[in-house]
RNA sequence: GGAAGUGUGGCUGAGUGGUCGAAAGCGCCGCUCUCGAAAAGCGGUAGCUCCGCAAGGGGCUCGGAGGUUCGAAUCCUCCCACUUCCGCCA
């Protein structure tokens, strides 16, 4: 959400955003809604104020003047509530208004309508003719022949058990996850990160709070109680401090949250049928920061948060590209938004397994997070309550993961060499093979 | 699932129809005292919003949403969360 009187200041430069994300907002539509909001709540407040000021008096009169005064005092409250019921029915249309406008992209996003259009800055690893990617001298099979030769996985009784788009990991399979789990934690701890373990089953609330509700209703899965299974831990660990008021001393806050994920994926029923690709059930690390009300902090942080995204894949010796994600592939709240794509080699190309993204304040004015600035103007010592500035970044998801793994360091002969800096976490071993 | 209770400012906590945006304490900020600190004393200290250049003034907010009333933190209804007891399950 931004702020009405930003939006009120700046109108051309909010509906350009809109138009630049390519997403439909008539924002004349807003400032005319909101012209009468507060043309009515004035008309409001002047009669609550002549109310309030006959209230102090009327204990303090005769009985003759108080009859009197409650007279009148009554038909002001008819008048009263015709206006409020006026207000009320300009406040939902203003609400649905304000939870659809868009935040403003960054100047250095690119035009664009759609993930085509991304733009790459970067490969690795380096070499001469741009990012340097596996070689194979034998055709390589994908994840899903891997894992199945090698046991790793099972997808037949996955949609036994589970249904469409069901697996599990087995053997090998289950214990490169927790080996990778491992690392990650190993890698990102060092960082000055808070390791949380948090909800996927959560109120709507939570999910209107990040951005992702009204408009994400069908990616989301619901129970009959009415929460919803959550499609990544960054909702509850940016619920976590829902309607608080932060200490700046504590800022950035920085956390690193483990969850299940759940994504119902539709509209994606074609897509990416086999394998470990698009599954409805995964396990995520999530990068999650609060920082102070700045621009420049906002953007320090996301290239740090990326960066560690980065340093992780090196690790594994995967071969990845960045690309900053055009405005058209932007959601709702992100100013700016890098991918992480990893090499596939059997389709010949990069794919996404996460991205980092900034927000300003967008998430945390709904979720209501902020902290008290000082002032450095004032002597007096008061400071101003702003609201943070929020951050997150996919630091690790599995099983995608595994699928560029696997496809990128498999041998001849159907076995998998293990990254070295995995080996500690899975018996020493330096492979994956038949025995 | 059943029963009872609780939800008030940064925190603890008083307040059961008008004088309550709210006692008191803690914390925090400023000042006095001190070489300095501690202690003590004095003063200040909620947020949002509207009008205004400002000074200042108005409105809203006591878990949330409705209702009763001229008037609600206080009474009623529903919802949410928490606590305790019972039951059930791990």
């Amino acid at each position: 959400m931004l702020d009405i009187k930003f939006i009120r200041d700046n109108a051309e430069l909010v509906q350009e955003g809109a138009k630049k994300k390519h997403i439909d907002f008539d924002i004349k539509k807003l400032l005319e809604v909101d012209d009468k909001r507060k043309a009515l709540s004035q008309q409001l407040e002047e009669k609550r104020a002549k109310q309030n000021q006959v209230n102090t008096e009327v204990p303090k009169v005769d009985s003759d003047k108080r009859t009197q005064l409650i007279k009148e005092m009554q038909l002001l409250k008819e008048e009263m509530q015709k206006l409020e019921e006026q207000l009320k029915e300009v406040i939902i249309e203003w609400q649905k208004l304000m939870v659809a406008v868009p935040n403003i992209p960054d100047m250095s996003v690119p035009e664009g309508e759609d993930d085509s259009t991304n733009l790459e800055i970067k490969s690795w690893p380096v070499s001469a003719s741009g990012g340097e990617k596996t070689k194979f001298s034998f055709t390589p099979k994908n994840h899903t022949e891997l894992m199945l030769d090698l046991d790793m996985a099972d997808f037949d009784r996955g949609t036994k058990v589970a249904g469409f788009r069901g697996y599990f990991l087995k053997n090998d399979g289950a214990l490169l996850s927790y080996a990778i789990w491992q690392h990650a934690l190993n890698h990102f701890l060092a960082k000055d990160f808070t390791p949380m373990i948090v909800p996927s089953l959560i109120r709507r609330e939570s999910l209107i709070g990040s951005g992702y509700l009204p408009q994400g209703e069908e990616d989301l899965y619901r129970t009959q109680d009415g929460e919803y299974l959550s499609g990544t831990a960054e909702v509850a660990t940016m619920a976590y401090y829902m309607d608080e008021i932060l200490d700046k001393k504590d800022l950035p806050k920085k956390f690193l949250s483990f969850s299940p994920c759940f994504r119902r994926e539709a509209g994606a029923h074609g897509k990416d049928v086999k394998g470990l690709i698009r599954v409805h059930e995964f396990y995520k690390l999530e990068q999650v920061i609060l920082c102070e009300a700045s621009h420049e902090e906002s953007v320090k942080q996301h290239e740090f948060l990326h960066r560690n995204t980065e340093e992780f894949i090196e690790s594994l010796k995967i071969p990845y590209r960045t690309v900053i994600n055009c405005a058209g592939d932007l959601g709702l709240g992100q100013v700016k938004k890098y991918d992480i794509e990893l090499w596939v080699p059997l389709e010949k190309k990069y794919r996404e397994i996460g991205s980092t993204s900034y927000f300003h304040d967008f998430q945390t004015r709904r979720l209501g997070i902020r902290y008290k600035d000082e002032d450095p103007s004032a002597s007096s010592g008061q400071g101003k309550m702003k609201f943070a500035h929020s951050l997150n970044s996919t630091a690790i998801p599995t099983p995608r993961i595994l699928v560029s793994l696997i496809e990128n360091f498999q041998q001849i002969d159907g076995s998998i060499i293990i990254p070295e800096v995995l080996r500690p976490y899975i018996g020493g071993r330096e492979k994956i093979s038949k025995n």
